[in-house]
DNA sequence: CTCGCGATGTCGCCATGTGACATGGCTCAG
DNA sequence: CTGAGCCATGTCACATGGCGACATCGCGAG
């Protein structure tokens, strides 16, 4: 679900002083892809490019990351342990949880990078193969909700349709989140959002 | 949203007698990757071997399909319009039109073809490319439901949360139905999905 | 009959991804 | 101190995906 991260500060060296090869070598490359990205956009840059700005070689950047794409997306392993440990930690009824899941995760991980995100975004929109990735890393995240949910022992349809609606609303609340003029904190929007959707779907299903 | 098709007989020549080309050739190459994409899976197969085996060359498949993937997925207009036009002629509570239009399309369009759609699907989850496309069509899918229930007036926020949980109630009716050993009719399950998710939603969201 | 057009084939090109092998610097045993 | 070995990186070569440009072929119109 909408991964953030770029400049992290992993890889500061597998064993301190080490100055052999420039250090952060996955850092810089996510870096170069970004700027590059924005740039040139997806499709004018080639993996070639972006590792010759980082200093490196077009091997060396497929032996991080599975291909092109991956280089935007960094940010699922830390988001997907946030999630999974509010859904371990909490107690309520299923939907509650990964709405609190989500709300957790919009504090910690995506409040201070409205900027940010708003960047990654639009990148992410201009490429038809970007929102695919980003379609399946949310995909993703969501089954690990889901099996975090029945590690409590729900079963898995209900594990389903929680993680599923909360997903929902979290794109919503995003997608709002996100635009141009929104202003609201992700959190609230979260909230507000699920009480919609409660509303929603609250009807019976009806013959035809 | 799953798409089904195959052997279809569209391009039963685009003036009527022509015999000139050997015809269909959409519906061969659609044929062909089919096979081949089951014989040897669909990484193992070129787009050159399908374009052989339906007697064409490759150039010829590049002009009809946007890529290797799409000749697997060319039900989406078909299902498309299906959808939308049962939700422009439904009047009822928007998640329920949804619903309606859903289970309209299991009916018309699923309900005969269960072992097709079966294969179909095995194929599809042998492949993360597969299913990268398979999210991004059914998004399309999605996007189209909710445009036309904005035509009916709703608010972009209200469509939006109708479809995804009429899309999310379709997925888990969905895999329920190609599971091996499901029995029950695809509009049986939907309905059934759909009350369970409505059960699961009506809590307020909770404050933490 | 010939002309034209539309569907197809041919060629050649660049980028994605990947296996196999080469290299060079760091670390650690002795 | 030194040599063995490891490991991140680079080099090379190659199959495939995708696509632009141009050639061809067969039918239907005049």
């Amino acid at each position: 679900m909408a991964q953030v991260t770029i400049m992290s500060q992993r890889d500061i060296g597998y064993h301190r002083r080490m100055a052999r090869w420039r250090p952060d070598a996955r850092g810089r490359l996510e870096a170069a892809a970004f700027e590059l990205f924005r740039e040139r956009g997806f499709e004018q840059t080639t993996v070639a490019d972006i590792a010759a700005r980082a200093g490196l070689d077009k091997r060396t950047f497929y032996r991080l990351f599975g291909d092109k794409r991956e280089a935007l997306f960094s940010g699922s392993e830390r988001v997907e342990e946030a999630l999974v440990k509010v859904v371990a930690e909490t107690n309520a009824a299923p939907f509650e949880v990964v709405i609190a899941a989500f709300r957790q995760m919009a504090v910690d991980i995506f409040a201070d990078r409205r900027e940010l995100v708003r960047m990654r975004q639009s990148i992410i929109e201009s490429s038809p193969e970007l929102q695919e990735r980003e379609l399946r890393k949310t995909g993703a995240l969501l089954a690990a909700v889901s099996a975090a949910l029945r590690a409590k022992g729900l079963d898995e349809t209900t594990a389903t349709l929680a993680t599923e609606s909360g997903g929902t609303v979290f794109r919503v609340a995003y997608a709002r989140w996100v635009a141009p003029d929104g202003d609201s904190s992700l959190a609230d929007l979260i909230v507000q959002v699920a009480t919609e959707l409660s509303a929603i779907t609250s009807s019976s299903p009806g013959r035809r």
